[in-house]
DNA sequence: AAGAGAAACAACCGCTCCGCT
DNA sequence: GAGCGGAGCGGTTGTTTCTCT
């Protein structure tokens, strides 16, 4: 007997999600909290199955993700992290505030791989490449000579410190600093019974970000990641007023059945 | 201006892990 | 301890966008 497949699948759309599919999901999950994938289409009239909306949460709509290129010192953060984890993208991602795994595996991929190649590295073993593998400029370095200061010989040490600095990256004090004390691993969960509406401590008069009047439970909201929100093209506070004051989707979400709300949900909030 | 190929990125698939019964 | 189901992870594929000819 084969195993149950995650979810029904016949009549379930795949492929590029809408822009209308995109509403539907943030406002579950910003009225209802985080949970039960599974069931999370039904309830928020996807036709989708709980596994794409996991991913398009997480990947493309959660608020606190960066977007854009990485910068040249994430880039390198992540290839000390591999040279020290392997492609363990969602551990490398967990070093990374604001970015995913996805992001970081196609970054790798796309970008990082050919760099690292190109400086006559390894990217499986972050060592230098056999002469034979070398890319022809770099065949033609070492003919003519061997400059102290190569590009690959720093991004080599830099691979050796990282190895030896981070003996146990995951309980790196240096790690912790950098990140602001901030782990994606460390995100909770918000369970519907958890949202709580209290002002967050940083909220402001003004309209510029809508997130700054939520408070996620257990979850302390920095200042300046919550300005920094690139949510939508940008423009975070306007997207969010035009998902939870739609009236039309506003009455296609449906709420969790026998959940008892704490203080009024979010919605009645915002209005 | 148009077509081809390359690059970038979003999304899917299948497997593993882990918690619950 | 075994079996089941949900969540998460990593590899791969498909689609879109960009660049070059």
């Amino acid at each position: 007997m084969g195993r149950q497949p995650c979810c029904e699948k016949v009549g379930l759309k795949k492929g590029p999600w809408t822009a209308e599919e995109d509403k539907r999901l943030i406002n579950f999950i910003l009225i209802n909290g985080q949970c039960c994938w599974r069931a999370v289409p039904k309830l928020a009239g996807l036709l989708r199955c709980g596994k794409s909306c996991r991913l398009r949460w997480i990947n493309y709509l959660r608020p606190d993700l960066k977007r854009g290129l990485l910068s040249e010192y994430e880039e390198k953060m992540v290839i000390d992290l591999h040279a020290q984890l392997g492609n363990r993208w969602s551990k490398i991602a967990s070093h990374l505030p604001g970015r995913t795994d996805n992001e970081i595996k196609n970054h790798w991929n796309t970008h990082i791989k050919k760099k690292l190649k190109k400086m006559g590295i390894d990217p499986l073993t972050h060592k230098p490449l056999p002469a034979d593998q070398l890319p022809k400029e770099k065949q033609e370095d070492q003919q003519v000579g061997q400059s102290s200061e190569t590009e690959s010989s720093s991004m080599e040490s830099s691979i050796t410190e990282a190895n030896e600095e981070l003996i146990n990256p995951d309980e790196d004090p240096l790690m912790e600093v950098i990140n602001n004390g901030f782990c994606t691993d460390e995100v909770p969960l918000i369970e519907p019974h958890e949202i709580s509406l209290v002002s967050a401590s940083c909220s402001s008069s003004s309209s510029s970000s809508i997130m700054q009047e939520f408070d996620f439970p257990n979850f302390d909201w920095q200042c300046d990641i919550i300005n920094s929100l690139d949510f939508w093209d940008g423009d975070f506070s306007s997207s969010l007023d035009l998902l939870i004051n739609d009236d039309s989707d506003r009455n296609n979400v449906t709420p969790i059945p026998g959940i008892v709300w704490d203080q009024e949900p979010i919605r009645d909030y915002i209005i």
